[in-house]
DNA sequence: TACTACTCCCTTTTT
DNA sequence: GGGAGTAGTA
């Protein structure tokens, strides 16, 4: 099975001008005819114009009054604030729809970012939809980050760089940061690398370069060093002809500031600019946005040595003054940082901006009250001031909600209006009252992830889809419980989120062996892959290798090279080192006569490292290979090497197949944007959900981002949203009791229903939700009927578990299908039902004897390999090489 | 150099 | 409770 389909057809094609040919081609009016779009006629009013304004075109048709203006609505600033499933996307897309078919502009002078490559594959695709192949050609159509690494890369000399640089992921920056601790002599025990790769994170998403960081601010790291670290570490940057990603936009910004010809040249293509998700965007998008959308600056001093320009940005960008947060505009929340809350946002931008230079056309589209991203920079701030940044704009609400019912929409209305840094909204509906917000108390988290599923279960006999069905969680650690209980049940899920393709370890392995290849001087890449698989070049070859190169200013490589001529190693590395060194130039030889992909695979096939994983005995071996296979198909996409590893690290990510029916399992933050029939929502109690460590380190401000969160938490709800609590939950392995939400509080009465769970024990009146016993047990017993049973019969059948044939089912005495017996209601919980009973059950149920015979050597998805040691019915006792011996269904393995 | 044993810490996550 | 990362030893 194709582990990853959807990456074929998404990942973006190097950005090859495409559109250049077919640009002269948009000047036609009837281009856009097919496909619903109606013809026009360039600019000339008259008659044409009149006919075209009498003929609704098709895709304003099913818009509402709201959505119609903010796609009509072209001329100068415009914020649409959007609520959940008010049809953002689709105003987004029609309004580039509108701008193609007025012949405002054509599709290369639209810039429009949204935050992720899912957001954008889903634009294009709607497009798509839409205009027919022309969404080919909207190349400026894409993340920041892509976008913005797109810019940098055409002027890459002018930020000294060349315009083959990498892009940097967090593991070879956390690598970076390390060697320059270790230079500095700081202990990375007390500083962490990690650490300051955050901090520098948060000073880049803050706009601000090294020398612009406060100095209090950069003292706190290392000693007083963490400006001075932040410093060196640009400089390596550039040495390694390597940006992170924050470079991108930061990078970006300073190219424009210090060379006005070329942000000119933008400002002058782009006669539109769309942005997705306002209230995610952080300082330096702001500051990037706001460069490109001033006039281009005929009318005007060029923008950037206009002072009162250089002003706003430095006081946006804090230059070390002191003065250098914005302040948060609806009433300051208490901050820890004493930083004066003065007026520096009034100088970002002064009112007089507009007359010089009347901001573009910039259509923002954002929720504040989905701002759930602030712990990463996020500014809610620049959407709850867009009327002072952009003087002049129009405001759009969009309030009509196509997605919940009644119920569903006031309690996540009535929840929401405890905030108070808020624009205000009100979302409303025309849809039925539908069902009420369950509120459920379960005994533990246990028996939280029982109820749960029991109530899909439920769903699915009553004929829903599984795919239709959401758990969403605060946190991943959430998850495993549900996990656990969904492979006992057999119930397949999938996990959203999780570690995305490309920072997988064989993933980045590979892509390093690519990367010396592409550029001998990536000695991150090359120091990553230089014993791997394992050469006998330790750590101290690799500190060899390091001193030569400082010492000479060279790359590792070019170091490796000059150190295997001499005998200062060892006999038996120097001639690995070797061996590794004439491997590349073969491969780099290679280069220029094999394809890329082809080449791909001769380089892990020759570098021992496929081989070290068909070695490897672990139970993800097997997934590894099949990532490295997908990595190489996904290549195809790519017309050369160089143009496969520019795009890669921003552009490959991961999308679980939708083909499959499956209950979604996620965080609630990688919820945004999705929605579901029925949606579960566990965890509702205080520490949890609203998170003690927001609730401590953001106070009230944190506590309202946590209250965005449940917001975005309901409104992903169609039909059916079940809040849980657990009375006692498990929390870094000790068990603790815990209160209900206060969010619970806050809902509404009248749209809620409490309802009564079918098991387990009390949670006292603390809430106000009455005590209540969970003693009807026998729900959660293993019965014939239920779905999980005749899955568990089918997957024996079929030989596989749930969950994309990747984490197997299988179970030990803990966790079988046929134990789960609760004992619930007693605080003794006993987990492991009797095991005689189970070997009737399973003996009764199957009949069938196993095909297995003591000895066997077996695979299984989960703990790998392993050799039969006992063999009752169809039920096989394995002792296996990585997990010990466990107790497993024989369908679950297979033949090794 | 490589493997094991111990310690530490423990949201959220995109690019 | 467990994963990751480090220190210590074969």
């Amino acid at each position: 099975m194709p582990p990853n389909p959807a990456m074929k057809a998404p990942l973006h094609r190097p950005a090859v001008p495409s559109w250049a040919e077919h640009e002269s081609q948009m000047t036609e009016p009837n281009k856009l005819t097919h496909h619903g779009v109606p013809d026009h006629q360039p600019a000339s009013g008259g008659i044409a114009a009149r006919a075209r304004a009498a003929a609704t075109p098709q895709y304003l048709a099913g818009l509402n009054p709201e959505q119609r203006e903010a796609v009509e609505t072209l001329d100068g600033p415009v914020l649409v604030l959007a609520g959940a499933g008010t049809g953002k996307t689709r105003v987004l897309t029609c309004r580039i729809a509108h701008i193609l078919s007025q012949g405002r502009a054509r599709p290369g002078e639209i810039l429009s970012v949204t935050f992720t490559n899912k957001a954008a594959r889903e634009m294009k695709l709607r497009l798509g939809h839409m205009l027919g192949q022309a969404v080919e050609g909207m190349p400026w159509l894409g993340t920041f980050h892509s976008i913005g690494g797109r810019i940098l890369r055409t002027h890459a000399e002018l930020v000294q760089l060349k315009s083959n640089f990498t892009v940097l992921d967090v593991d070879d920056q956390v690598r970076l940061l390390k060697q320059l601790l270790a230079a500095e002599n700081i202990d990375d025990k007390r500083w962490p690398a990690r650490m300051l790769a955050g901090l520098i994170d948060g000073w880049k998403n803050r706009g601000l370069n090294p020398a612009q960081v406060p100095p209090g601010e950069a003292a706190v790291f290392g000693n007083g060093k963490g400006g001075k670290l932040y410093a060196s570490y640009q400089e390596r940057l550039k040495i390694l002809n390597a940006a992170d990603f924050g470079d991108l936009l930061l990078e970006n910004i300073r190219l424009f500031r210090e060379h006005p010809d070329v942000l000119r040249q933008y400002q002058n293509r782009f006669k539109f600019i769309l942005v997705d998700e306002y209230q995610d965007t952080n300082v330096a998008q702001y500051l990037w946005l706001r460069l490109l959308s001033q006039a281009p600056s005929k009318a005007c001093a060029p923008p950037l040595t206009s002072p009162r320009l250089r002003g706003e940005v430095d006081a946006r960008s804090a230059s070390g003054e002191g003065d250098s947060r914005q302040t948060v505009l609806v009433e300051a929340p208490p901050h820890p940082d004493p930083l004066p809350a003065s007026g520096a946002r009034e100088q970002i931008a002064p009112p007089g901006m507009t007359p010089a230079a009347p901001p573009k056309n910039i259509c923002c589209v954002g929720d504040d009250d989905q701002s759930i991203y602030g712990w990463r920079g996020a500014e809610v701030d620049n959407i709850l001031r867009f009327e002072h940044d952009f003087p002049g704009a129009k405001v759009i609400r969009l309030e009509r909600n196509y997605r919940s019912t009644g119920h569903i929409l006031a309690a996540a209305s009535h929840l929401i209006a405890h905030n108070e840094g808020r624009l205000g909204k009100t979302l409303r509906t025309e849809d039925v009252d539908g069902e009420k917000v369950t509120v459920t108390g379960a005994w533990d988290s246990e028996e939280e992830a029982r109820a749960i599923g029991e109530e899909i279960e439920e769903l699915q006999r009553g004929g829903h889809k599984l795919n239709d069905i959401a758990i969403l969680v605060r946190a991943s650690f959430q998850m495993r419980e549900f996990e656990d209980r969904f492979v006992t049940l057999g119930l397949p899920y999938r996990v959203i989120g999780g570690p995305r393709f490309y920072e997988r370890a064989e993933i980045r392995d590979a892509l390093a062996y690519l990367r010396v290849i592409n550029s001998a001087a990536d000695d991150l890449a090359f120091e990553r892959i230089v014993n791997v698989p394992k050469r006998g070049l330790g750590d101290a070859t690799v500190q060899m290798l390091h001193d030569h190169g400082r010492k000479r200013r060279i790359p590792l490589f070019e170091a490796a090279r000059a150190v295997v001529e001499t005998d200062e190693l060892k006999p038996k590395a120097r001639g690995s080192l070797r061996d590794l060194l004439a491997s590349f130039d073969r491969w780099r030889a290679q280069r220029e006569v094999t394809s890329h992909t082809e080449l791909a695979e001769i380089v892990l096939d020759e570098s021992g490292y496929t081989e070290m994983w068909q070695k490897d005995r672990s139970a993800d071996a097997a997934g590894r290979l099949e990532n490295l296979k997908e990595l190489v198909r996904s290549m195809e996409e790519f017309e050369n090497l160089q143009g496969f590893l520019e795009h890669i690290s921003l552009v490959m990510d991961r999308e679980g197949s939708a083909e499959d029916d499956a209950v979604s399992l996620m965080t609630l933050h990688s919820a945004k944007g999705l929605e579901f029939d029925n949606v579960f929502l566990p965890g509702w109690e205080e520490g949890l959900f609203p998170s003690q460590r927001t609730l401590d380190e953001q106070g009230r401000a944190g506590l309202e981002e946590e209250r965005r969160l449940a917001h975005v938490g309901l409104t992903r709800a169609r039909r059916r949203a079940k809040l849980y609590f657990a009375t006692n939950r498990r929390i870094h392995g000790t068990w603790s009791t815990t209160i209900p939400s206060r969010f619970l509080d806050e809902l509404p009465a009248h749209n809620v229903e409490i309802t009564e769970s079918k098991g387990g024990s009390g949670w006292g009146g603390a809430s106000g939700y009455g005590p209540s016993r969970f003693d009807n047990v026998e729900s959660f017993g293993s019965s014939y009927a239920t779905p999980g049973w005749q899955r568990a019969q089918a997957n024996r059948a079929r030989g596989q578990s749930g969950r994309h044939g990747q984490a197997g089912g299988g179970f030990n005495e803990s966790q079988s299908p046929f134990s789960s017996r609760s004992d619930a209601g007693g605080s003794s919980r006993s987990k492991r039902g009797p095991m005689v009973i189970e070997g009737e059950l399973i003996a009764k149920s199957t009949g069938t004897t196993s095909e297995f015979s003591l000895d066997d050597r077996v695979f299984h998805q989960k703990f790998g390999y392993g050799n039969i040691v006992k063999i009752d019915g169809n039920k096989l006792t394995i002792a296996f090489e990585k997990a010990g011996e466990k107790k497993v269904v024989d369908s679950f393995v297979e033949r090794a």
